[in-house]
DNA sequence: GTCCAGGCTCTTT
DNA sequence: AAAGAGCATGGA
């Protein structure tokens, strides 16, 4: 079991606001999930945060979590800096207040939010638990259920296109399938796109297969680390519709106004009224 | 039955 | 560049 002593954070906003798709609440203040080849337990006793590896090869790197949990950002400064960019935000950074924007392995985040596309967050979650359980490897078992690592990109290009169909991934399917085998052919390139800019590394997200902008900023959010991402999805547009009168605004408008209002730190605001809009949904 | 979801691709203006 | 049709699936 490891320890870290934290404060703006809290592991239900963080799990449950849009961000992660493998975690499960299995207590009052418990979740366990599963991150990278390593089935975790996860709580909090005040100021503290516990974690603990269930599986045998599960890693307790104190180095691997602090980086998942983004431990070492000081979230005081950055919620400061934004309040002073736009002061119109504290409601949603109070609501918020213990979220944190994980570092998730790249081509789990590719994948997840491929699947993400015009749908609703339970199923993304059921599709996700499909997948793994059929091209994942087992890591844990508890009694009847069993704990898979996310599939490797070897695994997935090698899947049938009629067998994923039968998962329901809809017509999502191919663009796993063809991203899948682009991932596999790119060989070491895929993950050296963690030192590209986000210009450079977009646009080789934008190439593949069923990533468009909004799924690329997702990706270069969660999974490459770029604060300067806003994605900018249903619940992001209606937001910034009625806290900012930008219903009619044309796509270069925002874009810019999104920069003047936030800076190089948008993707941190993005985070937090996607929570705020999404769990007070009020039309 | 209709609407909608962490949208994208392809086609048409 | 921007706008529109079509798209699998399932819950509300």
């Amino acid at each position: 079991m490891i320890q870290f002593k934290v404060n703006h954070l809290n592991i239900k906003q963080i799990f449950e606001c849009g961000q992660a798709f493998r975690w499960e609440q299995i207590g009052p203040d418990t979740w366990i999930g599963v991150v990278e080849k390593t089935v975790i337990r996860c709580w909090q006793e005040a100021d503290t945060l516990c974690l603990e590896a269930l599986n045998e090869s599960g890693s307790e790197d104190m180095g691997f979590w602090a980086h998942y949990f983004d431990i070492d950002r000081n979230y005081d400064d950055l919620k400061q800096t934004l309040l002073l960019r736009s002061p119109d935000l504290a409601d949603a950074l109070e609501f918020g207040s213990g979220i944190r924007v994980l570092n998730q392995d790249l081509f789990e985040m590719l994948i997840t939010f491929i699947l993400s596309s015009n749908n609703h967050i339970p199923r993304i979650k059921q599709l996700i638990m499909r997948l793994c359980q059929r091209y994942g490897e087992p890591l844990h078992r508890v009694n009847e259920n069993c704990y898979y690592s996310f599939p490797t990109a070897k695994s997935l290009a090698a899947a049938d296109l009629e067998e994923l169909r039968s998962l329901g991934l809809g017509y999502r399917d191919a663009y796993v399938l063809e991203t899948s085998k682009a991932v596999c052919e790119m060989a070491l390139d895929f993950e050296g796109l963690k030192k590209l800019s986000y210009n450079e590394a977009k646009k080789v997200l934008l190439s593949f297969n069923g990533v468009g902008p909004k799924v690329a900023d997702c990706i270069l959010l969660f999974g490459l680390g770029k604060p300067e991402a806003f994605p900018i999805d249903t619940w992001v547009k209606k937001t910034l519709a009625r806290r900012y009168n930008l219903q009619n605004a044309a796509p270069k408008a925002i874009e810019l106004f999104i920069e003047q209002q936030f800076g190089d730190l948008k993707g941190f605001a993005q985070q937090f009224l996607f929570y705020f809009e999404r769990e007070n949904e009020r039309s």
